[in-house]
DNA sequence: CGGTTCCTTGAGGATGATCAACGAGGGTGG
DNA sequence: CCACCCTCGTTGATCATCCTCAAGGAACCG
């Protein structure tokens, strides 16, 4: 949780639901909102002219999103939809940074957030980049189970479609099916009656 | 420029020349130090194991770099190396926590800079997906556009060799040559004693 | 059950990567 | 001033592989 709820609401924010799969705003809008998830899903992506859909990342209860652009005046580079029935909280730009300087240590969590932004997104250029399959597929999983709370030993079951994996990864769903068994084959990950397992 | 240069200096900043290709940090190694370039240029990127580079960004002078892993106690996803001969200046971690707290106005100007990072690393992997070679040269032209400090009407030369563009668009060095010609044709680009303008 | 979403497989084609070779330019030292 | 070297640019031929298109099967849910 990034805002306190109450503070939030004591200057103007807004609370609002979603269905699944509802916009919250769309890639190019002018940024004008802080926006907090108190419940549900969210998820920031592009669309390619040939229709190929490209998740830059997902955002669960708690967490804010879409925030740079409310800092640097840009339009946004990604739309973003809910991936679930959805409770979100949202705040006009000049009232949150009144917050900011009425509370100076979110700042230091803004930062913080930043900074953990930026270094996901640079390890995650840095896997798609490799054009090997195989090697994106594992940079999302990796990826994934660092940002698990349980820290597991053994293997987690992976909660996401194929086509939300190829989603991710920048590939095709059929390419993800096709390396995802060779992985198995290969003893890397584990697939039981079409469940993933890493 | 981000901290003044007598303030890092106060607070124990040292200064370093670097020639041109010395490695600043690499990658893994664990951040201990805040960089700032007085003078020259940096570039943080990535070797896959095939041995292909990517860039992941660039850096000059005034600009300070590799900041967000001192934030989340991470390891340096990217290295860096100078792409010029360099003066940079570099100060231990608790030293800018000290000087942010100090002088909390520089929190306001990090939190700007770091929006902008993630805006530039989102907007970059937006043209990357898209497998097309010409979508993602344009992707970097424009960007480089963007950033121009002259606004220049007309073309502006593209000041970096093909090989560079390759390792900024993860493509290879003929692939570039090649769908540049073909740009070239079509009017977007053109090319004058190996020349590339923009 | 019937419908929807997700998973899977196969065949074929497109295209970027690879490998190899050469050309062009710029700088340096004799 | 020339010869050499080194980096950068260019081209062609071939290959590997991911994408595409098409079809069908499996699981889940009301």
């Amino acid at each position: 949780m990034l805002i306190d709820k109450d503070i939030l609401l004591t200057w103007g924010g807004l609370i609002k639901k979603y269905k699944k799969g509802e916009v919250v705003f769309r890639e190019g809008d002018y940024a004008r909102y802080y926006y907090q998830i108190m419940e549900g899903k969210v998820k920031m992506y592009n669309v390619s002219p040939s229709g190929k859909e490209f998740i830059q990342s997902e955002f669960m209860k708690g967490c804010s999103f879409g925030e740079p652009p409310l800092f640097i005046d840009e339009l946004y580079p990604s739309g973003a939809v809910t991936t679930e029935p959805s409770v979100i909280i949202r705040l006009a730009k000049d009232k949150l940074f009144e917050i900011l300087n009425d509370y100076p240590l979110y700042k230091d969590e803004l930062i913080k957030l930043l900074a953990k932004r930026i270094y996901n997104k640079a390890t995650t250029a840095r896997d798609i980049i490799n054009n090997d399959p195989e090697a994106r597929i594992l940079g999302f999983l990796n990826h994934l189970k660092r940002n698990k709370t349980d820290q597991e030993s053994g293997m987690i079951e992976v909660p996401y479609t194929r086509q939300e994996i190829a989603n991710y990864t920048g590939l095709r769903v059929e390419t993800v099916i096709r390396t995802l068994s060779k992985m198995k084959k290969n003893g890397v990950v584990n697939i039981e009656q079409h469940k993933l397992f890493y």
